[in-house]
DNA sequence: TCAGTAGTTCAATGACCACTGAACTAGTGG
DNA sequence: CCACTAGTTCAGTGGTCATTGAACTACTGA
């Protein structure tokens, strides 16, 4: 398999990197990386319920933002955060992330009145 | 003229926050209206091209992502950031991102002739 | 009343996104 | 060689997004 693209951190504009962090289950995939570290990739999306090539999709978005790294080892696909990277690149972001990604956070609790348009 | 609708920021994800801030025309309106406070909509996009329609669609993005306040006076709308709400909703991100957001983050950069990696 | 200003709404367009299931690639171990 | 496992790629679907231009609302000042 040919080695995916990790685009330089420098190139990567902090919108792009917001935009792949704004997705409930690609923050919840980040949030497991930062806690477990290097991880199959399986262990992150295990309990999410995403298909295999759902998850697929989401870990190729949130490579091309820079914002992990893949490796294969044998017969699995590892991923890593790129913490220090992010951190060197956009200091507090990632810290802030992590940190208001707990409960409450990535889900509503309510629906909305949408009362508009 | 309806008042227009405040979400309740309890109410609203991390992930909503940062899809509302994914856009660098955004990023550059959030940056704009922290750097002046209360102002005027028209000089917040006034330096970005933007179409009346479209800015107007950007600030109902923001303010559906709860991060912003729009109110009205005469004939003017003003755009205030809900800086202070989101600092204790989502500490430390707004932080991150007015400190992220300038040159080189909204805007792909020149490659840059020190390669690294 | 009338023109001008400020901004919203609407319809339409093309692009992109999340998600699915099926086909495919690649490594592992019998 | 064969099945098994792990994940990618592909085509397609329905939904949403950014953007535009025209029509509309609403306030202001002459």
């Amino acid at each position: 398999m040919l080695e995916p693209h990790h685009p330089d951190l420098g190139q990567v504009s902090l919108a792009e990197v917001l935009r792949g962090l704004s997705d409930p289950a690609r923050l919840h995939m980040v949030k497991t990386m930062y806690a477990l570290g290097e991880c199959e990739c399986s262990l992150v999306y295990a309990d999410l319920g995403l298909s295999k090539s759902n998850a697929s999709h989401h870990f190729r978005v949130l490579r091309e933002s820079g914002i992990l790294r893949r490796t294969q080892r044998g017969n699995q696909q590892y991923a890593t955060l790129r913490a220090d990277e992010l951190k060197a690149r956009f200091p507090g972001l990632l810290e802030a992330v992590i940190a208001n990604s707990g409960a409450g956070s990535g889900v509503r609790a309510d629906p909305g009145p949408s009362g508009e348009r």
